[in-house]
DNA sequence: CTACACCCTCACGCTACGTGAGGGTCAATG
DNA sequence: CATTGACCCTCACGTAGCGTGAGGGTGTAG
C-alpha cells in the first residue's frame, strides 16, 4: 500500500517534477517500483521527504541536505533542535524587519521630519546560517559540531549581542554626521564584519 | 559624494556581483559613472536598493518587483503595508513550524508510544505569496489590487481560517484510520486544495 | 614607479527545478 | 473490448539569480 508520485507530491505540497529531481540525485528515492515502471513511495520515503523539507526551509541546499542524511551517526533529535534553534532565529529576523517596517511608517506619518534619519535593521543574519551550515557540511563530526553549537548559542551568542550593541551605539554616536561620511561608513563596515547589516530604509515616498 | 559598488555592496549585505547584475537587468541603476566607467550611487540609488531587498525577501521575483518598483502610482504606504502582513504571515508560519518541532520531539520522548501517529502543520503557506505576487504582478492595476488584497486579509481570511479549521477537524475525526486510508487521503487533498498544505512528522529516529 | 585594493566587461557554470515532447498504463465507461 | 481521461515514464532544453574566474584598466599610498 504505497503512494504513487502524486500522491505523495500533493502530501508534501511539492511538485511532482520536484520528486523526479529527488529521485534523479538519490535524495529521496522509492525503494520500489511497479513492473511498468512507475515509483511507488513507502513510509520511510516520506519521513525522509519530510526532513528534506525540513532542511530546506531552512536554507541548505540539496546536496548538503543530502550529506547530513546520509551520515550514519545522523541524530534525528539534534536535528530538530538546531531546527528549532534557527526557526527561532528566522522569526527574530521577521519580527526585526516588521519593527522596521513600523518604525518606516511612522516615519511616513510624521512627515518629512525625520529627512536622512537612518535605521539599522537586519536583512542579513543569514550568515548565522551560513556559519550552521558548514558545520553540517563537515561530514565528519556531525553531533561534535551540534555541540558547539550549543556552546555557541549560549555563550559566544551574548558576546556577540553586546559586540553589535557597542557598534551600535558607536553609530548612534555618529548620527549627526551624514550618512555617507568616511567615519560612518568605517563603522557600517565593521559592523559587516562582525556579522550583522546594516539597512538603510527609506525616509519618504518616492513618488517622484 | 556617493558610493562605489563595494561601498553600496556593504552596507546592502549583497555582493558586488548583485549589484552589476541589478545594473544590466535595470534594477537598480547608478544615474552616473565617472571618467573611467566606475559606477556611481546615490542616496535614490540606495533606498531603491532597499526597496528591491524588502520585495526579495517577501520572495518576489525580480522581473515582478521591477514592474511593481517601476508602477508610476507605486504607494509606498501601501506596498509596506502589504509587506507587513505578508511578513506577519510568515511569522506565523515559522511559529508554526515550531510548533510542529515541539510536537515531535515530545513524540519522540513519549517513546514508540505515538507511532503511526499524524502530525499536521503548514510547510507550505508560500501559496498565500503566489496569491499576493500575481496580484502584483498585474500593472494594471496595482492599487486596485491592494485594495482587494485588503478586503482579503480582512473578510475572506477569516472564511478562510474557519473553512481549514472544519477540514481539520474532519481529519481529526478520521484519526484512527491508517494514514494511507483513500477517506483519509481525500481530505487531505481537499484541505490542498484550500490552500493549506499538510505535514507528516516523523514519528522515531532513523538511526537504522 | 610599484603595490595593492579597487574598478570594468565578457562569458561560462551552477542550482533546483519548470515545461513541454513523445509515448506507455490502467480503471472506469460506453 | 475499445475508448477516454487521468495518471505514469524518460529525455532534454529553458530559466533565474547570481558565483566565479579571465583579462585588463584605475588610483592612491609609500
Amino acid at each position: 500500500m504505497g503512494y504513487t508520485v502524486k500522491m505523495l507530491a500533493d502530501l508534501a505540497g511539492v511538485s511532482v517534477r520536484t520528486l523526479h529531481h529527488y529521485d534523479a540525485i538519490g535524495l529521496v528515492r522509492p525503494d520500489e517500483r511497479t513492473g511498468a515502471g512507475y515509483r511507488v513511495y513507502h513510509r520511510g520515503d516520506l519521513e525522509r521527504l519530510q526532513q528534506v523539507l525540513f532542511f530546506k526551509e531552512l536554507g541548505l541546499g540539496l546536496g548538503e541536505i543530502k550529506e547530513v542524511l546520509d551520515q550514519p551517526d545522523f541524530d534525528r533529535r539534534q536535528a530538530l533542535l538546531g531546527h528549532k534553534e534557527l526557526l527561532r532565529r528566522r522569526k527574530e529576523r521577521i519580527e526585526r524587519l516588521i519593527r522596521a517596517v513600523d518604525r518606516t511608517l511612522q516615519s511616513m506619518e510624521e512627515g518629512t521630519a525625520v529627512e536622512e534619519k537612518v535605521m539599522f535593521d537586519g536583512f542579513d543574519s543569514a550568515q548565522y546560517e551560513e556559519e550552521v551550515r558548514r558545520r553540517w557540511g563537515h561530514t565528519a563530526a556531525y553531533k561534535e559540531s551540534q555541540e558547539r553549537m550549543k556552546d555557541y548559542t549560549q555563550a559566544d551568542f551574548e558576546a556577540i549581542q553586546r559586540e553589535q550593541t557597542e557598534i551600535l551605539k558607536a553609530i548612534a554616536a555618529l548620527a549627526d554626521k551624514p550618512p555617507d561620511d568616511p567615519e560612518v561608513l568605517a563603522e557600517i563596515r565593521r559592523m559587516h564584519l562582525s556579522g550583522q547589516s546594516a539597512v538603510l530604509l527609506p525616509r519618504a515616498p518616492i513618488n517622484s
